[in-house]
DNA sequence: AGGTATGTTAATTG
DNA sequence: GCAATTAACATACC
């Protein structure tokens, strides 16, 4: 699930939910996931403060509290948040916090690949994580600036969180498919328009997404996504999609629209 | 048993 | 500094 859409969708249920209530306590169920911090520490950071708003750098949550200290979220390859009122919690909750009007907001996380820790805000956390802009936020100048000296192939460098913050590899695909580019083909092989033609992809994907909630069932018919897997053809020519590995993950493209050159 | 899954990090090599 | 490769992490499913 966890790619800049789901996140954004993440932010504005915690939004909608959690905020401006008092925290009572917080429940580490699994410390596994938490980083720079100990259940204590988490604990009597959060205890007693409000939540007062949130924000989203690539696929990290960010909530900031009434001392402006901010807590992150980051999701992992699995990873949920559940507002409820009743005792106990979802299946597979790292993090547990109750707030005084009695109801809980879970963080969820099968794989426990996800992390949960403490920060200055936004600019601290993409400064101590070294992350590029976030994928939604950046000028077409910004973007054009950080692939200038790029010499890798368009999914590593989308797929990476250094460069550009946001795209994981569903998304770095369907970006691909939609701007009719291969994966395999390197930055430093595109020429200005066709860098411009990527950014723009970049942008339509991503708003379009989170238009219609991240949710990948409700996504425009002719997209990539709804094909990954074996013997699927291509929505917009019929072709076999193609299966490769790039980076260690399964990267799915048409052959015929996503050509090199 | 082995491969796969929407993620990140570290080590190694060129 | 950049890029590619490999392994590791934790867990469920086929």
């Amino acid at each position: 699930m966890p790619e800049l859409p789901d996140v954004e969708a993440m932010r504005r249920y915690f939004s909608a939910t959690a905020l401006h209530q008092p925290v009572e306590a917080v429940t580490v169920q699994d410390d596994y996931v938490l980083r720079g911090t100990n259940p204590g520490g988490l604990g009597r950071a959060l205890a007693g403060r409000r939540f007062e708003a949130t924000d989203r750098h690539g696929k990290n949550l960010l909530v900031r509290m009434d001392n402006d200290r901010w807590l992150r979220l980051h999701f992992g390859m699995t990873g949920n948040l559940k507002y409820f009122k009743a005792d106990g919690a979802p299946e597979f909750t790292r993090v547990l916090f109750r707030f005084e009007n009695s109801y809980r907001l879970a963080y969820v996380s099968q794989r426990k690949l996800g992390m949960v820790s403490l920060t200055d805000g936004p600019d601290a956390l993409v400064e101590s994580e070294d992350l590029g802009p976030d994928a939604l936020r950046m000028s077409w100048g910004q973007f054009r600036c950080i692939m200038g000296n790029r010499r890798g192939m368009l999914k590593s460098t989308l797929m990476n969180q250094h460069i550009v913050a946001g795209l994981g590899n569903v998304y770095a695909d369907e970006v691909l498919f939609q701007a009719r580019m291969n994966p395999r083909q390197t930055v430093d092989e595109l020429s200005g328009e066709e860098l411009r033609q990527l950014y723009r992809a970049i942008q339509r994907v991503l708003e379009t997404s989170i238009g219609r909630g991240a949710d990948g069932r409700d996504m425009p018919r002719r997209w990539l996504i709804h094909r990954r897997g074996e013997g699927r053809t291509c929505p917009r020519c019929g072709a076999e999609i193609e299966r490769v590995k790039i980076n260690q993950r399964s990267t799915y493209y048409c052959p015929e629209c996503q050509s090199r050159r």
